[in-house]
RNA sequence: GUGUACUGAUUCUCCAC
């Protein structure tokens, strides 16, 4: 039963429901975990309908279903039926409470969000990473430090929060002040620093952080190369790619193509937007999505090759914008 | 004592200006 479940859950980490559902349906016998579990499936991957299904059809439903059902919803927008199911719960965990402090912080409902964290009885470093970051995404940048000061034991992640809340709303001395004071630096905290330069186009000194940092990863090898897209330097993009892929052995990711394709474009270069642009599916099996296309047809249209242009568009596997 | 629910980094989009 623990190793079915497993397999459930695996699945859903591939965004792979209906392979779930596979296993799910062969299994000799079921508990309420892993009904949860597929749900869980269902609700991670959009399918609300599937999900309220199963979470109707199970025997039993224990405050994870439940708090499933809140998710879900809240992530669809619905956040009037997460606040039903919320408090049609019988039970309700922590977990639970961060979740609806979650829906209400996601769906604009940064005061509600807020109240509702001030009710709740217990609280863990989720409750309050999540609405600093809440905070920081609205752009209440004071609102996230003056809860972040709050914060009682500031694990790593309440630190990386805080310096990429003020690397997103362009405050690059305070992301610094607040880095440098970090006890541990993760990995996440060290590319938001990258982040922070960027914003502010200070890019040699992004460049500077991405040298020093510890444990390259996708995401640092991304930011940087972003870094340098967003602020034209074209052909250090392409050779970070080249060093990104040859030297650094990291897969690219649909990110990755985007920053390289968008650098490509500032510096006007058509024929090696259109090498990656082809090398994104024959090279590394991804296939180009909307923002792809869109990239590659403003390269073709801006030097005036309106033909290709146009035919890209008419091939390309989406509806024009 | 094992399996299921919640938080942080990179592009685009959206929104605002």
């Amino acid at each position: 039963l623990v190793a079915w479940t497993i397999m459930i859950t695996a699945f859903a980490d591939t965004d792979d429901a209906d392979g779930a559902q596979e296993f799910f349906d062969r299994m000799p016998q079921r508990d309420f975990v892993c009904w949860n579990a597929m749900a869980a499936a269902r609700t991670h991957s959009g399918q609300m309908q599937l999900a309220k299904m199963l979470f109707d059809k199970m025997p039993e439903r224990d405050v994870v279903s439940w708090t499933l059902l809140v998710v879900g919803n809240a992530e669809k927008g619905l956040v009037e039926l997460a606040e039903a199911a919320f408090s049609r719960m019988p039970l309700r965990s922590v977990v639970s409470w961060n979740v609806m402090v979650q829906a209400y912080a996601q769906n604009g409902y940064l005061e509600t969000a807020r109240f509702t964290f001030d009710s709740m009885p217990m609280r863990t470093n989720i409750s309050w990473n999540l609405l600093v970051a809440a905070y920081a995404d609205a752009g209440q940048v004071q609102q996230a430090r003056f809860l972040f000061d709050a914060v009682p034991d500031k694990d790593p992640v309440a630190w990386a929060t805080m310096v990429a809340g003020y690397a997103q709303n362009g405050y690059l001395e305070e992301a610094q002040e607040v880095f440098e004071v970090i006890p541990q630096k993760t990995v996440v905290a060290w590319s938001s620093l990258i982040a922070a330069f960027a914003h502010a186009a200070k890019v040699e000194s992004a460049r500077r952080v991405f040298d020093l940092l510890p444990g390259r990863n996708l995401y640092t090898w991304n930011s940087m190369l972003s870094a340098y897209s967003q602020n034209g330097y074209g052909t250090q993009a392409v050779e970070l790619f080249r060093q990104m892929v040859q030297e650094g052995g990291t897969m690219p990711d649909p990110i990755a193509f985007m920053s390289l394709l968008t650098a490509c474009n500032h510096v006007g270069l058509v024929e090696l937007s259109w090498e990656q642009f082809v090398s994104m599916r024959n090279d590394f099996g991804i296939d180009p999505r909307q923002g792809h296309y869109r990239c590659m047809i403003d390269v073709l249209a801006r030097s005036g090759r309106l033909v290709e242009a146009e035919e890209l568009m008419a091939t390309m596997p989406f509806a024009p914008d």
